[in-house]
DNA sequence: CCAAAAGTGTTGGTTTTACACCCATGG
DNA sequence: CCATGGGTGTAAAACCAACACTTTTGG
């Protein structure tokens, strides 16, 4: 009766990033068992005394270098097998990080890589149900609040922000209608800089209005195109 | 080092249900401390080899008597301080139940009682918290699944089905614009049995459709009058 | 006959969608 | 001068919001 409720408690991270216009997931790959030779998300356990965030951001840390990344929870995965060393309750999250930030270089024990969100290698444990998941929230955030901006360069060009937007809405968008509604949502605002990148018109270079996530989630659904 | 993550892990239920047409959410008040006297969320801890929402269903039967819930988890509160006697992670679910189920009767250790969603007592722990969590993920359901089934009798009544979208999004709405929409979903269909009671016109009852959990969520945003 | 809730359509405004061409640059 | 992506408006369709009266019943 006295250790009733005690558990092993972990974290995971599903951390998203812009490389290369493209949404990529942070994956590890494995060098022993369960699961050797596949990937899994970072992650590990929480320490006595520890918040769960803290926790994810120290593991992000040591596993792979990424720092300065923005939390939010998307679930606990709590089943009884899915660890096969025993059972460990792991408190999952969705991680937003600016672009380039730089990774660990593989270590024996270590070796951290960008997956495009469609190109996905084979994952150990629950991970990709617990992907779905956050991918799917992900979907959700970006259609109801300002969340994108956690994500993207500090200023990004229009072009930048809709690919973003097809990346995880998993769909196009029609060019004219989606400028036309972010730019009456009032939350951009244009920079006096261009960004000229290949042999066609540089872009002109936009920034968030609101400098921290806030919801706009009176009305569900603002986005679209 | 080897006992890296252990902590204990309990799970809540914000348990709504409509009583005399009024949402209403299922509390009981504590006879011990901490928080004695104040009402909290029915829960408990988990046990070994349990699911979690086993586990949920065990305590619910156990304190209030309620049996055939519907459940969804909600969110994972872990904060190092939230609960008095120590560090315990509670793993919080939104639970539905059909109207009617009668509560265990009070005993020296329980007494589990119904609120008004707009008439809650003082909670202990950070239960209101949870509470309007669960509250926010209940109007993004409504909006976007067919969950509202699971919350009301086999067969209804369209005023029904509107009081309780007022009830959960907070609200009113408009009784020929929600007839409209409700009708044009096809979610439901139309029975040949009256409800009557009252001095009034009787009033057709309906079902829904589709008899399980499922989403419409390619549309955000369903509902609405 | 009265009170109470059930039931039922139309219109104007807003929002969403579909769609095509010119512009600025680098090579 | 050519290829590439940047930038811009309009019209039709769909959707949403506002609105009032008749019906059926019990007492």
């Amino acid at each position: 009766m006295e250790t009733r409720g005690f558990m092993q408690v972990a974290v995971d991270a599903v951390v998203f990033t812009v490389l290369q216009d493209e949404l990529r997931i942070l994956l590890i790959k494995r060098k022993y068992p369960p699961f050797k030779g596949m990937y899994a998300l970072p992650g590990g356990f929480v320490n006595k005394g520890e918040e769960l965030e803290e926790a994810v951001k120290r593991e992000l840390d040591e596993e792979t270098g990424v720092k300065d990344v923005f939390l939010k929870q998307i679930g606990t995965y709590g089943g009884v097998r899915r660890d096969p060393r025993g059972r460990i309750l792991s408190v999952a999250f969705l991680a937003l990080i600016q672009p380039n930030q730089r990774l660990k270089a593989a270590t024996d024990a270590m070796d951290a890589e960008w997956f495009a969100v469609d190109g996905l290698p084979e994952l150990g444990f629950d991970h990709s149900d617990i992907i779905s998941d956050a991918l799917e929230q992900l979907r959700y955030e970006v259609q109801t609040t300002n969340i994108a901006f956690q994500i993207l360069p500090k200023s990004f060009t229009l072009t930048q922000l809709q690919q973003l937007y097809e990346d995880v809405l998993g769909r196009g968008l029609d060019k004219r209608n989606f400028r036309k509604k972010v730019k009456e949502l009032g939350i951009l605002k244009e920079t006096s800089e261009m960004l000229r990148e290949g042999a066609h018109r540089p872009a002109r270079l936009y920034r968030f209005v609101e400098s921290k996530y806030s919801g706009i989630r009176d009305e569900i659904h603002v986005f679209l195109g």
